[in-house]
DNA sequence: TGTACATCAGTGAACGCGCGTTCACTGATGTAC
DNA sequence: TGTACATCAGTGAACGCGCGTTCACTGATGTAC
């Protein structure tokens, strides 16, 4: 049945990246090791060496592949969302934010709360910049002007961030019980009323507060 | 200079714990060890399992702390605003919260973003639930009636903790670098602003939004 | 189309290391009488 | 006040383990001619 497995892999570079993520899901950070990775990954424990160098290397590249996923998830979010709606928008990339830290919490984990990656490396620094800028952008387009550096501004998105940041985080280390448990919509909806007390007024406000769907 | 080492410690319990502390914000929950703990305590490898049984217990007792550090954080900051104002209260509990991710960033860490300490140990629930139940009663007051199961209120608290443990935790991880850099007054008067957002309105609303202070 | 050769991507054995835990032990302390 | 004895709180040697990394190697692939 299975293909004769080639001396060459073809692509292990992706493979052991797959390895690694259902690893990190298992174990946790805390327990990570590369040996392990390259065993589920059925291959020796040296091979990934040549890929990523080391452990270092592994997890930096797992952690820029963390925030390609959040971007996904909030690509797929936003476009399920009116377009010109600015704050619906925001409010979907805050669902996706809470999407990555329970659908992938060790992955989280490893993206915000690690030492273990690189987070020096241009790579990897690129990715964390580009969930920062989406959000910025998301932000701008609420306020119906683009965010400069002004403090008001800044404000405005740290408001955002930290809202979003602090009710994904609170889920994935499992308090808000009472939230986590909901059923999908009816959790989304009291998350994106939360999320929406956090965010400035504009042209994109919803309607009276908390009912923002 | 020194005492001659008695062989028996005294408080062998206290003094691991200040190790393990120390430690902890030395290398991180990640290259967290038993025995340079113990090392550090100048005692042998074997000691701390009379106190803590394992490296498990000694993380637990060591969460453990770390909430009561908060609380004792909170308790301070809240001495120092007036009694009858319930927005500043919840203000000054968040600061202090802030100020726990700041200065203990790895007992931060270990306390809300790690697998090795038991929480379901009844003491270090308890803990938590100490540092949960201060906010909640926190909320209460600045709604002008307690916190009952109701979604509004549950709301109101997790809005309130979500904004606060938001800005802790990447004010630990060094994101939001613009707001960390702050001397220290011109920071706290940002995050309480940013945690005002969060917050229900209420009898005790200082005033007009954003100035909280 | 064939051949020589460089490069690439794996293997598997070996290394040294620090870890957590166990165990028999021993010195210090406290208590009963 | 003194003595016997139980208990407590430490020691240090030993264990087995899995880890990350290095290294000489080899099979597969690609390319120049």
């Amino acid at each position: 049945m299975d293909e004769p497995r080639a001396y060459h892999h073809g692509d292990l570079r992706a493979a052991l990246l797959d390895a690694a993520e259902a690893e990190l899901s298992e174990t946790g950070i805390e327990g990570f090791a590369l040996r392990r990775v390259a065993r589920r990954a059925g291959v020796s424990h040296a091979a990934p060496a040549h890929h990523f160098g080391d452990v270092c290397g592994l997890l930096t590249a797992l952690a820029e592949r963390g925030f390609a996923r959040l971007l996904a998830l909030a690509d797929a979010r936003q476009a399920r969302v009116a377009k010109d709606d600015p704050r619906r928008q925001l409010l979907a990339y805050g669902l996706a934010y809470s999407d990555f830290s329970r659908e992938h919490r060790a992955l989280f984990r490893l993206c915000f709360a690690s030492d273990r990656p690189d987070f020096a490396s241009t790579s990897l620094d690129a990715g964390g910049r580009a969930a920062f800028d989406r959000l910025t952008e998301l932000v701008g387009a609420v306020r119906g002007v683009p965010v400069g550096g002004d403090v008001e501004a800044m404000q405005d998105v740290h408001a955002a961030w930290a809202m979003i940041h602090g009710i994904a985080d609170l889920l994935a280390s499992g308090r808000l019980k009472m939230l986590g448990g909901l059923p999908p919509k009816a959790r989304d909806g009291r998350i994106a009323a939360l999320l929406d007390r956090a965010l400035p007024e504009g042209p994109g406000r919803a309607g009276q507060r908390g009912s923002p769907r």
